[in-house]
DNA sequence: ATATCCTGGACATTACCTATCCAGAATTTC
DNA sequence: GAAATTCTGGATAGGTAATGTCCAGGATAT
């Protein structure tokens, strides 16, 4: 019952890389975006290729090459980005022991009939609905009013960094 | 992002209990569940010495002992159930990354501000409130209207492997 | 040509879940 | 009171998934 903390990383990178973009129109490197937050690189890179098989960031390889936005934030939900780190694995993993109890037939598929099951997905999928109902856009907007510096803060500190 | 077996077993075994207590007015011990369901006795212990902890089931050591249900199948929720199990932990961990990053406040506690933390929050939250809102009596119900033999054919079980 | 940087796989480490075992205490039965 | 049953808590072992590292290979810019 935890997530794995690759989301946490991802979600603030994602942010990050829209201030970047709309800076200079660049993308990061896994160096520096690992840098950012002291971050083991290796592991981040992991994080971030999975997100370019999902299709939410691109990556090009080579000098100043390194990963940027597939799309706007408005159009990246939280739940796609936790979906491509976590897989669609719901919370709640049935292993159906009522095949291993008597009077049970092998025929059946529990986890469809079964009142147990149906309640643990109902709340895996109210988790999931909340997800897909917030996009990045609608997280960075919140930071905007919380602290208004941070688009700029960022920027300047890829900026200094910059090889 | 997954949970405990236990969950599974244990909520299944609160049902049990139920049946066999309308029945019997008795309680079962560790070893006649575990054996319904072809569980391994000693896990299956530990786990409802967490619910006994939780206040959902009581124990009587002895001949006779057992568990048995500490309050009415109505006054449980599942989310009772998980909690005992699983923890108050919540899916998304946050490991504040940003108190590594670049002009991060040491005395801020970017739980409670950040955004990205708020809306993981919400939808843990909800997931929460959809099991709270299921007690156990509904699933008991559910189960009932799908295959109305079940409490006879448990009760029935244990009646015939009773010592 | 060279330096940069992503990709994918192999691998090591760590954390946690799963599972077992046992000594001790409580309780019933005889 | 003695014996059998059963829960309790701790110690401990094993297995699986998450975490983290490393490297060879390929792609790209200068
Ligand atoms: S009854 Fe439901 S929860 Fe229980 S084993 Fe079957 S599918 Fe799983
Ligand atoms: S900003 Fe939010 S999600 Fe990110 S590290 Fe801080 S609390 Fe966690």
């Amino acid at each position: 019952m935890k997530l794995n903390a690759g989301v946490e990383w991802v979600l603030h990178t994602c942010l990050n890389l829209g201030w970047i973009e709309e800076d200079t129109r660049e993308g990061a490197s896994t160096a520096r975006l690992a840098a950012f937050y002291h971050l083991p690189p290796a592991y981040l890179g992991k994080q971030l290729q999975a997100l370019v098989r999902a299709g939410i960031l691109t990556s090009t390889s080579g000098p100043r090459g390194g990963f940027r936005l597939a799309r706007r934030l408005e159009d990246i939900s939280v739940l796609d980005v936790v979906t491509a780190i976590e897989g669609r694995t719901n919370a709640f993993e049935c292993t159906q022991i009522l095949h291993d109890g008597p009077g049970a037939n092998p025929a059946t598929d529990y986890r469809t009939v079964c009142a147990v099951s149906q309640t643990m997905s109902r709340a895996d999928l109210a988790w999931r609905r909340e997800l897909a109902s917030e996009t990045l856009a609608d997280i960075r907007d919140r930071v905007l009013t919380f602290s208004p510096g941070a688009p700029r803060q960022t920027r300047a500190w890829f900026e200094n960094t910059r090889a």
